[in-house]
RNA sequence: GGGGAGUUGCCCGAGUGGCCAAUGGGAACAGACUGUAAAUCUGUCGGCGAAUGCCUUCACAGGUUCGAAUCCUGUACUCCCCA
């Protein structure tokens, strides 16, 4: 593949590349490149959201370039400023191991991991002493970093903002160094950190990485950049049901923007598919991304069962089954709110009843008016609950 | 170091001794309508309870009072002005 054929793929799904003309000279130098991510294990999951740029590194790796992953387990206790309207809970080394633990191995559902190289930013900016903190601080000044949007919008708005995190993007900035990047990848938030990148690694004495940025997904809400805490999220690891169905649950609005960072459709034949019926196009984004993640098999079940259930209201073909447990049954009957609640359905046995109040409840597809039914456990056995609009469970009597 | 303002439920924000589990808005959830979209309408939104009810909550810890989110004292945190 030529260069402009590279670059052509390259773009796509990205919003700014700084700066081409660096990044086609680096191309040019026939070697393969080194193409830093830098990820924070702040949560559990990799979400879609974390796929678009790990995918925009994953067309390096086809391109036969190489992926620095760098996984954030120091920088991700500091807590990164980006995006946020106020400072980041740091997480305890615990809970960052933790998160290291469950993401790993869900980066190669994306990654190719003969081309990737794992590292953890702890090996160097946990091996620093105090002065060697002030060294790297004394690189950059105060209005360099006041620059930034956060930290002005919240200085000017009288919000506190932490000294520590006055000092994340030299972290990051130093990782890069670290690396001896050739290219470093990030949402549109990082543009500040990868941009003092750029800088330090000028100081250090290399030739300053290239910057790709790729857009922010948004989530299934519609309104905020896709996030675990935030809830509005699909997980790579998602059941093939719960992506293909989270995935309609999207507005049309965002169709072609998830086309564009979620699939490789080809962005001409999407917007035609989007122009000519929302809700069929809107099917096939959501198949492309079970296909991506899971197989073209998994992905047509996931459309039957979708259809099924949700378009014909029938009972789902399968539901993960719920035992009823024992010690809800009183003379052998089973408060159903109390059930609800148990199975962790409803957050308290007052929701669950308000719910079922509310008629969001239902038996083997018979509505419950009851919110203080008590039913009989041995008529529980095989019946599927469903509580509000998606949540269904296979129901298992009681043992012993 | 000195002076001032502030900390309320997921978020914003009212509330300055009893009528406060706490107005209002947003978010969220459920229902109707639909395409698990949008818009709209309705309802729910601290916990337990069948319930008149009980319990926990208004930064934290004490105190005053028959009674405190509201008054007093101390502590923590934040912001502003001065140094």
């Amino acid at each position: 593949m030529d260069v402009a054929q590279q670059l052509e793929l390259l773009r796509r799904g990205t919003t700014e590349i700084i700066s081409e003309e660096d990044l086609v000279a680096k191309l040019k130098l026939g070697r393969p490149l080194r193409v830093k991510l830098g990820v924070d294990p702040t949560a559990a999951h990799v979400t879609l959201g974390w796929a678009v740029v790990l995918r925009k590194l994953r067309d390096f790796q086809r391109l036969g370039h190489t992926a620095c992953l760098v996984i954030g387990d120091f920088t991700a206790q500091i807590g990164d400023p980006s995006g946020k309207g106020k400072t980041r809970k740091q997480l305890s080394r615990e809970e960052v191991q933790a998160n290291v633990e469950a993401v790993s191995k869900q980066f190669f559902t994306v990654l190719d991991p003969e081309r990737t190289e794992i590292r953890y930013n702890r090996d160097w900016l946990g091996a620093m002493g105090f002065e060697d903190v002030i060294r790297l601080a004394a690189r950059t000044t105060v209005a360099r970093i006041m620059e930034r949007d956060d930290f002005t919008k919240r200085w000017d708005e009288h919000r506190p903002i932490a000294l520590h995190e006055l000092l994340y993007p030299l972290c990051q900035a130093y990782d890069s160094v670290e690396l001896q990047a050739d290219v470093e990848l990030g949402g549109n938030d990082q543009k500040f950190n990868n941009l003092m990148g750029r800088t330090l690694m000028e100081q250090y004495g290399q030739s300053p990485q290239v910057i790709v940025l790729s857009p922010l997904l948004v989530g299934t809400d519609g309104k905020e950049k896709m996030s675990q805490s935030l809830g509005n999220y699909v997980s790579v690891v998602d059941t093939p049901t719960d992506m293909y169905g989270k995935t309609m649950s999207i507005p049309d609005g965002l169709l072609e923007n998830w086309f564009e960072l979620c699939t490789d459709v080809p962005m001409d034949e999407a917007r035609a598919a989007v122009a000519s019926n929302p809700y069929e196009a809107k099917k096939r984004l959501a198949r492309e991304i079970v296909a991506l993640y899971h197989s073209p098999e998994a992905a047509a079940e996931a459309d039957r069962f979708f259809k099924e259930t949700f378009s014909q209201r029938l009972q789902p073909v399968e539901a993960p089954p719920a035992e009823v447990p024992g010690d809800l049954a009183v003379g052998g009957l089973v408060p159903v709110a109390s059930l609800i609640a148990r199975l962790g359905l409803a957050k308290s046995n007052g929701a669950a009843r308000d719910l079922i109040k509310q008629g969001g409840v239902s038996l083997d597809g018979e509505r419950l008016d009851d919110p203080f039914a008590k039913l009989p456990a041995s008529e529980l056995e095989g019946k599927v609950l469903r509580v509000g609009k998606h949540q269904f469970r296979e129901l298992v009597a009681p043992r012993g």
